[in-house]
DNA sequence: TTTATGGCTGTCA
DNA sequence: ATGACAGCCATAA
């Protein structure tokens, strides 16, 4: 029913989230319309291109951490990412969720 | 067309 | 608190 594909509803969702938040995957693909989802959420973000404008590095994984998608630490990059927006990581590389999640709607 | 897989999530130990 | 298992279904080959 949508002329976009099930990407483009991810990436949308995506680029509304502010700068200085984050959102867990499984938010991203309810937000998207695809409630329960969340590893479509994950592969519409792994499928970004490199020159994308979407802001992918906020989005994480329900724990509040960073999902190794690559070996070697390239997850290190998405948390400078983060990191450059004021959000904090605890000792376990682990984002506060509860102060740093996305809320739509409410604020 | 079918088959395999997966940037996850939730539950149980 | 962490670790392991199974499941949901779209995308890619």
């Amino acid at each position: 029913m949508s002329e976009l594909t099930s990407y483009e509803r991810i990436y949308a969702v995506v680029r509304r989230i502010p700068r200085g938040r984050v959102a867990t995957y499984g938010q991203v693909a309810t937000l998207a319309g695809l409630e329960g989802h969340a590893r479509q959420a994950g592969y519409a973000l792994h499928a970004l291109p490199a020159t994308t404008a979407v802001p992918w590095h906020r989005v994480i994984n329900a724990q509040g951490a960073i999902s190794a998608r690559a070996p070697g630490g390239d997850g290190l990059h998405q948390r400078l990412l983060l990191e450059a927006e004021g959000i904090e990581f605890d000792a376990r590389g682990r984002i506060r969720l509860a102060r740093y999640q996305w809320r739509p709607r409410g604020q």
